[in-house]
DNA sequence: GGCTAATTTTGCACGTCGTGCATCTTTGCA
DNA sequence: TGCAAAGATGCACGACGTGCAAAATTAGCC
């Protein structure tokens, strides 16, 4: 079902890895060019130089091809949320997490910005990415209670289940409400620059939604 | 195509509009009771007591029957945002908006608690849901955006293209987080108040997030 | 009621998706 | 080199989704 082991030496996992961003390279290349909805996990296949049930070996949907994401983005992730300085507020070490890990993406800057393309082009894949999303936003969930937990030290008001977690149990309401609405954000910040390219730099728009977040989505005339 | 009139007195429109709602119940039913993969297409049209091809005249896809929505709540929202108190912020314009809807949603009490159970069970649904509402997201920025041409008068500081927009050309950024934010607090409501269900009614959840947004996502503990 | 035109439902054929299973090929290791 | 593990492939099969044309239902009219 899609086993994706985490980085490993071995040839092995190197060549399942190659053959997994080809698939998904493939996938992007021929969606910008011919739509989304024409391109058949056949040809997909054939772009990639593998069978069409070797496709369905790395991915359990054809549309999750054009959706790839990093396997270990989340990890990553949590990991900077839990590291960042103390000082910051949680909404703030999110950020900064999801603002690393942009810009490492943004450096496949065509790629990046074909799938930008395709994925604004059919609003269905946009939908399937907040699915392959929606695993890691429950991972950063954790991350942000956890967070709130080590913070909180043994007064942690706000941080137990209602609206924080104890490591092992499920998050409460903020720390998801934090995870959802970062993803949505993201989400928003890429759609809105998909059309704006020429004009602001990606990170300028995700640092400006960021703002009006912490603002507390104030009207901009105010 | 999937073409669904709005209310008519006639008695096609209405054979339509219950054939159309058999279908979703019958399908969410179906779901609770087995899973939702494990629900055929057929056995949801049996169910229903029309073919398999009728189906697909009502939904573009199997999913669709799972998380139908009313097709004229879009339209109902955006009057609400536009028709609020002037001195209601674009936030809170659209909390009430959508509180309004939900509340009216809550009303088939049963059938809306099998759906939050069926979505919760497989996030694959939820991120069909959250396409669903894609397109409504779409009119509740432009919603959004003409709120603020007509708060803003003259002179229009962030509501033109670039953080609003003019009725007609396509939302600035600022609309469209709102709505993308808002919309994700309604998910993310739903996903934490099903897991709560004995603890807390929907809507306190509904308003408590809102309350989080507005006050810009502090952490709980300050 | 009966007739006609429009709309809806239905069956059928077809292409694509996605999965289980058996087989063959490649890789890792001694 | 030879053996064991893991991946790639082909094949068969059920389910999804669509175009098309025929049958059934409805609305409007006499």
């Amino acid at each position: 079902m899609s086993e994706v082991k985490a980085a490993g030496g071995g040839l092995r996992e190197r060549k399942k890895r190659a053959t997994r961003a080809a698939l998904a390279e493939a996938a992007v290349r021929l969606a910008a060019e011919h739509g989304a909805e024409k391109v058949t996990v056949e040809a997909i296949s054939a772009a990639a130089g593998v069978s069409v049930r070797t496709f369905f070996n790395y991915f359990d949907t054809r549309d999750d091809a054009f959706v790839v994401v990093d396997v270990d983005t989340g990890a990553r992730i949590r990991r900077a949320v839990l590291d960042a300085p103390a000082g910051l507020s949680p909404l703030e070490a999110v950020r900064d997490a999801m603002a690393a890990e942009l810009a490492e993406a943004e450096q496949q800057h065509e790629l990046w910005r074909l799938q930008a393309e395709v994925l604004h082009a059919s609003p269905h894949l946009l939908a399937r990415g907040v699915g392959a999303h929606m695993a890691a936003e429950a991972d950063l969930a954790d991350a942000v209670a956890e967070r709130l937990r080590a913070a909180g030290g043994g007064d942690r008001r706000g941080a137990g289940p209602g609206s924080g977690a104890t490591s092992g149990t499920t998050p409460g309401l903020y720390p998801r409400l934090l995870a959802s609405v970062a993803s949505t954000a993201v989400r928003a910040s890429m759609d809105y620059w998909s059309t704006h390219q020429e004009e602001a730099a990606f990170l300028d728009v995700f640092h400006e939604v960021f703002r009006l977040l912490a603002a507390g989505l104030p009207a901009p005339s105010a």
